[in-house]
DNA sequence: GGGCCGACAAAACCCATGTTATGACATTTA
DNA sequence: TAAATGTCATAACATGGGTTTTGTCGGCCC
């Protein structure tokens, strides 16, 4: 993938945010991104790092995790295309999860001082960074809700919604049948539920005639009756969110 | 509560992330904060509106919480002296979640156009609020991760134990004797749990002796066994991230 | 081709937590 | 003072989802 294509698909996420100027424009053509490449389930950074670049995602799939002492696992995140996946280590020290790679994926990465400079030298792109840290919160906030007060059957409805809106938005692909990329087992761990329950409770999805299956590739067969069981309203995603 | 006490509280949140300089601290004392007090379980914010002001705690504590449509809560959120409650609205249209006053509370108010204009002004305070609000969002995964892959005790041996550090940090309270004004039906609610479990694990805590309760009074009887019934590690919280 | 491995599937069993109910207090309101 | 209400406590019972196990299938390596 060339600069001006990365050039490109940086500036398209900011102005999903925020409106940019010539010069806003300009200073993200000049930042000194590095595309780079890596296999499935590569770690990208682990708890207690303190990272020295910032990463955006090109293409492929990434995830957040944390995991208990006794290797238990929870998916916090699932980081998609044209996002930058550590906001985080902008300002704070340390990292506090890890990110794995889900697919093999395509990277863009900039020095962490590169960014903090452009962003002070540009207050719009500042800003368009503040909204993903804040929508990436929200999305934090509705999965304790799914994960706290909902039961295996509205959770991964509602996980499968959130995918759907999700994957259309970032690689404008077909929201009703998309390939997810996940294992049950990585289901489970986004859930807090077991592999064994994600498969009863995907077979039950499936015979309802809420979804259809083939290999890994989900197809939304009932979206209404999808997200009723999910109880799905997208209002905290902030879709809509942009800034003049 | 006058407005120099405000002043000083406010400098002091600002200064724990960052250093202030002279024109920093001058330009916090002109902000126009007013102090209002309001009951317990008022609430602050709804979801879906959009507020004008931004709040700063002074005394009390306040939640946020997400409700599904059947009207079962999620409380995602604890907040404690010395924190802004809303810099989602900041820069987020519309709110995701209730915020909601857990006692009653003293806050100071400011518009949200003059708190914008003053990080614009004072990079070094945007700085401070940017770590803030990855703070919370960090928050946020140790509770996914708690409510996803922890059991009942250990969950709420968590909550405790995040209780008693960030109490200690807030309000220079003793850490391990301290008033949690929350209801078991709050516990609950925090936890992904019934109020009828909450009952049944906060007496196995105080049978087993890691915690004494008098009313609402919890003090830690025996801090070693409470954190490792924990897995309790607080880097999540990033105490001491301060930058320079 | 044969062996290995990861993912999916499905059955049997079980337990942590939910549900429902009821009583005892303490606090507020009339 | 009485009534109403909120919170805590506890018991009996129910169940959603966990645990364990065993099998199948397809892909990959030698």
């Amino acid at each position: 993938m060339d600069i001006s294509t990365v050039t490109e698909k940086v500036l398209r996420k900011f102005e999903s945010r925020m409106a940019m100027g010539a010069d806003d424009r300009a200073q993200i053509a000049a930042l000194p991104f590095k595309v780079r490449t890596i296999d499935a389930s590569t770690y990208m950074l682990r708890e207690g790092q303190r990272p020295t670049r910032c990463t955006f995602i090109l293409d492929g799939l990434a995830y957040r995790q944390k995991l208990t002492p006794n290797g238990e696992r929870e998916i916090v995140s699932i980081l998609m295309p044209g996002e930058f996946v550590d906001l985080q280590n902008l300002f704070l020290d340390e990292s506090d999860h890890d990110i794995q790679a889900l697919t093999r994926l395509t990277l863009a990465e900039v020095p962490i001082a590169a960014l903090r400079l452009f962003i002070e030298a540009c207050p719009a792109a500042g800003q368009a960074l503040w909204i993903d840290a804040l929508v990436e919160s929200s999305i934090h906030r509705e999965w304790l809700l799914n994960v706290g007060r909902r039961n295996a059957r509205s959770r991964l409805a509602h996980l499968l919604c959130e995918f759907s809106v999700r994957f259309q938005k970032s690689t404008l692909a077909d929201a009703m049948a998309y390939e997810l990329p996940m294992t049950q087992e990585q289901l489970g761990d986004a859930l807090g539920l077991t592999p064994v329950h994600v498969n009863r409770v995907l077979k039950s999805l499936e015979t309802d005639g809420l979804i259809a299956r083939k290999k890994r590739q989900v197809s939304v067969i009932d979206w209404p009756r999808l997200r009723d069981a999910a109880e799905f309203n997208e209002r905290y995603l902030h879709l809509g969110q942009i800034r003049r």
